[in-house]
RNA sequence: GCCGGAUUAGCUCAGUCGGUAGAGCAACCGCCUUGUAAGCGGUAGGUCGUCGGUUCGAUUCCGACAUCCGGCACCA
C-alpha cells in the first residue's frame, strides 16, 4: 500500500508503485499531458521516476518556476542536439539555466554566425515536432569520462573528470543526442517549442580568460508561446528606457569617438546631475561629512606607495612633464590621507569624514564601456572616514541606513546588498582580514538585511559591502559601496595620537553612496523611463500660450514660477496646442501649464500633467505651492500618478 | 582586451547584384492665430565612419583601423 500526500492535503492510495506520470494520470489526463517534472518530498525528479514509498507530491508544470526552469534546461540540451546534428565536430560544453532563459557553450572550428542561429532553430522545431523522449541513465565516474572521450567530448570529459570517482554521473538521451546531466528534464521534446534563440556571443571556457573563447549560443523559453511573446515584448518595452537612447531623446548628453568612455553633458543633462550632486552634498553636510577637493594629476611616487601603480598600472591614465610621471587619479583615497596627514590628529578627531566630488579617470578596456554606466572618466560620491576599529560598527551601520534613505528618495526599492571578502590577491594581515569582514557582516545582521555572499570578490586592501541596482534589462550595476581599510592608512603614514598618548595608526572606511555619479544617473533614467519624479526633472514645468495675446501673461507666470525656484520655460512660439503639448509630453516635463483667454481673464493656468491627467485650472500661486510641496517629498509621492 | 554584429542627412531608417544616393521627422522660409499628443505649402541639407587595396570607375567588393551594440573576461 502507497500513500501519496498531494498539495492541497489531500491524500490518495495505491496497490502498487507508480511513476510521477502515472500519479498525475489519475489526478487527470489534462494534468499528466502538461507534467514537466514532480517533486517528491520537496526534491525536483523527473516524471518517470517511481515512488515505491508514501511521499508528499506535487505535479510540476511549465506553470510553475521550478517547471519553467526544466523546460529551459531542457531546451538547452534540444540547442545542443541541433547544432550537433548541423555541426556534427562542435563540441559541447555546458548550458545551464538563466534568467528568461538558458544558454549553451559550444567549441567549434568558426564562430556561429546569425544565420546559423536561424538553421539551429529550424532544427530544434524539427526535433520538437517528434517528441523525442529523454531518457536518463547512470554510470560511474570513470565510465562517463571514457565514454564522452570515446565520442570525441573532451570539454564533457575535462568536467566530469573533475566530479569525485567515486559518484555515479547521470545521462540524458534523446535521439541520437547524449548529455551528462544531473536533470530532471521533460518527459520528451514535444514539451518544448515556446523558445528563440537570441543571440551569439564569446565566452571563455571555464569562465578564464587565459582559456580559449567558446560560442554561446543565449535563447530563451517558455511554457507557453503567449508567454514568449509577452516576453519579446517587454525586451521592446525596456530597449524604449535605454538610458542612452533617452540621453539623445531628451538631449541630456552625447559620448563620440575622440572622447570614447567620456560623457558630454549637455545643459539639460547637467541640470539633473546638479540636482543630485547639490542634494548629496546637503546630505553628507548634515552627517557630519567635510567636503574637500584634491588633485587630479599626481606623481607616480604617491601611487607607488599606495599599492595602486603595481596592481592597477594598465588601468591608470599617465602624462609626464620635466623628468617626472604622473597617473591622473583613478582614485580619491591617497589624496584624502594626504589632507588626514596634515597636521597631528588624536582620537578626539576621529571619526573624521573627508567627502569629495572627484573625478577620477580609468583607462577601462574598449569593450566594457556602456554608455554613462561603464565610462572612463567618472565622479564618484566619494568618502573616507577615518576611525578607530572601534568606530567601525557604528559608522558602517550609520552608513547603511543613509544608503536606504537616499535610495529611496530617488524611488528604488529594489536593492541588491553583496557582501564580498577576501580575493587571492591581497595586502594586509589575516587577522586584520578577520576583523574587518566580520564588521562588515554584523553590521548587515543587525540590520536585519539580506545579502549574498561573494567570497573572494572583495578589494585588495580590505572586505567590501555592495549596494547594486538593475538597469531596464535587469544587468546588476553596482552603485553604493563601503569598504573596510586597514593597508592604506599605514602604508602611507597615517596615525593618531591615541588616549593613552601611544602612536596609533587608524582604519580608513572607503564608502560612496551613489557611486559613481554617472551610472546612478543612467539606472535613475532607465528605472523612471525618462520620466524623473519632479525633483529631478530638468524643467519642472512648461508654461505653453494658446496665441500672441497670451504671450505676456505666460511670460509673467514664468518669472513669477521661477522666483519660487522652480525650473520653468515658457512655450510661446506660433504652434498649435496640440503639437505643443505633444512636444513637451515626449520630453517628460511633469507639467504643462495653458494660457487662453479664459486663464487670462481669471489670472490663472490650467494644469496638465505629462500623464495627460487636467487638473484644472489653477492661480499661479497654488500651481507654484503644489510643485514646490511636490519637490520637497521627492522620488517617495508622484502627486502626478 | 576577446568573440560576433553594426556604422548612409541633425534623428529614425530605406537603397545601390560596382556607374558618387532616398523617405519620414527635425531645421529654415511662408501661410494659418491656433483650447489639451503631430495644421498646410515650399527650400535647403550627405567625401555613405577613417585609411589603404582591387577596378576604367568603390558608398557598394577585400583589408586594416576607429567607434558603437550584444556577450565574455575585467571592475581599485
Amino acid at each position: 500500500m502507497l500513500v501519496v500526500t498531494l498539495p492541497d492535503g489531500s491524500e490518495r492510495q495505491f496497490d502498487h508503485p507508480q511513476t510521477v506520470l502515472e500519479i498525475a494520470a489519475s489526478l487527470g489526463a489534462g494534468l499528466a499531458r502538461a507534467a514537466v517534472a514532480g517533486k517528491v518530498n520537496g526534491q525536483l525528479v523527473d516524471t518517470s521516476t517511481l515512488v515505491d514509498r508514501d511521499a508528499a507530491i506535487t505535479i510540476v508544470t511549465g506553470n510553475d518556476p521550478d517547471g519553467l526552469a526544466v523546460i529551459r534546461h531542457s531546451t538547452a540540451h534540444l540547442l545542443a542536439q541541433a547544432v550537433k546534428q548541423i555541426f556534427p565536430d562542435a563540441q559541447v560544453t555546458i548550458g545551464p539555466v538563466i534568467e528568461d532563459g538558458f544558454y549553451y557553450d559550444f567549441a567549434y572550428k568558426r564562430p556561429f554566425i546569425p544565420e546559423d542561429l536561424a538553421a539551429i532553430q529550424a532544427r530544434m522545431g524539427e526535433l520538437v515536432a517528434k517528441n523525442l523522449p529523454l531518457e536518463r541513465s547512470t554510470r560511474s565516474r570513470d565510465e562517463a569520462v571514457a565514454f564522452f572521450t570515446g565520442i570525441g567530448e573532451r570539454y564533457k570529459a575535462e568536467i566530469i573528470a573533475s566530479i569525485p570517482a567515486t559518484d555515479d554521473i547521470s545521462l540524458y538521451q534523446q535521439g541520437d543526442f547524449i548529455d551528462l546531466c544531473r536533470g530532471p528534464h521533460v518527459p520528451h521534446t514535444g514539451h518544448l517549442g515556446a523558445f528563440q534563440l537570441m543571440k551569439v556571443a564569446g565566452a571563455y571556457w571555464r569562465g578564464d580568460s587565459k582559456n580559449e573563447m567558446l560560442q554561446r549560443i543565449y535563447g530563451t523559453a517558455w511554457g507557453h508561446r503567449k508567454q514568449l511573446k509577452e516576453y519579446l515584448h517587454r525586451l521592446e518595452e525596456a530597449e524604449k528606457r535605454d538610458h542612452r537612447r533617452l540621453g539623445q531623446q531628451l538631449d541630456l548628453f552625447h559620448h563620440q569617438e575622440e572622447a570614447p568612455g567620456m560623457v558630454f553633458w549637455h545643459d539639460k543633462g547637467w541640470r539633473i546631475y546638479k540636482v543630485i550632486e547639490q542634494y548629496i552634498r546637503d546630505l553628507l553636510h548634515d552627517n557630519g561629512y567635510q567636503e574637500v577637493h584634491t588633485p587630479e594629476i599626481i606623481d607616480r611616487s604617491l601611487w607607488e606607495k599606495s599599492g595602486h601603480w603595481d596592481k592597477f598600472r594598465s588601468g591608470m591614465f599617465t602624462t609626464h612633464s620635466e623628468n617626472r610621471d604622473y597617473a591622473i587619479k583613478p582614485m580619491n583615497c591617497p589624496a584624502h590621507i594626504q589632507i588626514y596627514n596634515q597636521g597631528l590628529k588624536s582620537y578626539r578627531n576621529l571619526p573624521l569624514r573627508l567627502a569629495e566630488f572627484g573625478s577620477c579617470h580609468r583607462n577601462e578596456a574598449s569593450g566594457t564601456l556602456h554608455g554613462l554606466m561603464r565610462v572612463r572618466n567618472f565622479v564618484q560620491d566619494d568618502a573616507h572616514i577615518f576611525c578607530t576599529e572601534e568606530q567601525i560598527q557604528a559608522e558602517v551601520s550609520a552608513f547603511i541606513d543613509l544608503v536606504f534613505k537616499v535610495y529611496g528618495d530617488f524611488g528604488f526599492r529594489d536593492v541588491l546588498v553583496k557582501l564580498s571578502t577576501r580575493p587571492k590577491e591581497r595586502v594586509g594581515s589575516d587577522a586584520d582580514w578577520d576583523k574587518a569582514e566580520q564588521a562588515l557582516e554584523r553590521a548587515l545582521r543587525d540590520r536585519g538585511l539580506a545579502f549574498e555572499l561573494q567570497p573572494g570578490e572583495g578589494a585588495f586592501y580590505g572586505p567590501k559591502i555592495e549596494f547594486s541596482l538593475r538597469d531596464c534589462l535587469a544587468r546588476v550595476w553596482q552603485c553604493g559601496t563601503i569598504q573596510v581599510d586597514f593597508s592604506m592608512p599605514g602604508r602611507l603614514g597615517s596615525s593618531y595620537v591615541a588616549e593613552d598618548g601611544s602612536r596609533q595608526v587608524p582604519v580608513m572606511l572607503h564608502r560612496a553612496i551613489l557611486g559613481s555619479m554617472e551610472r546612478f544617473i543612467g539606472i535613475l533614467l532607465e528605472e523612471h523611463a525618462g520620466a524623473l519624479p519632479t525633483w529631478l526633472s530638468p524643467t519642472q514645468a512648461v508654461v505653453l500660450s494658446l496665441t500672441e495675446r497670451h504671450a505676456e501673461y505666460a511670460a509673467l507666470a514664468e518669472k513669477q514660477l521661477k522666483k519660487q525656484g522652480l525650473r520653468v520655460i515658457a512655450d510661446l512660439r506660433n504652434e498649435k496646442l496640440g503639437f505643443k503639448i505633444r512636444e513637451h509630453t515626449l520630453q517628460r516635463v511633469p507639467y504643462l501649464l495653458v494660457v487662453g483667454d479664459r486663464e487670462l481673464e481669471n489670472q490663472t493656468v490650467a494644469v496638465r500633467t505629462r500623464t495627460g491627467k487636467d487638473l484644472g485650472a489653477m492661480g499661479l500661486q497654488d500651481v507654484g505651492a503644489r510643485l514646490v510641496a511636490e519637490i520637497a517629498s521627492r522620488g517617495r509621492t508622484a502627486v502626478e500618478d
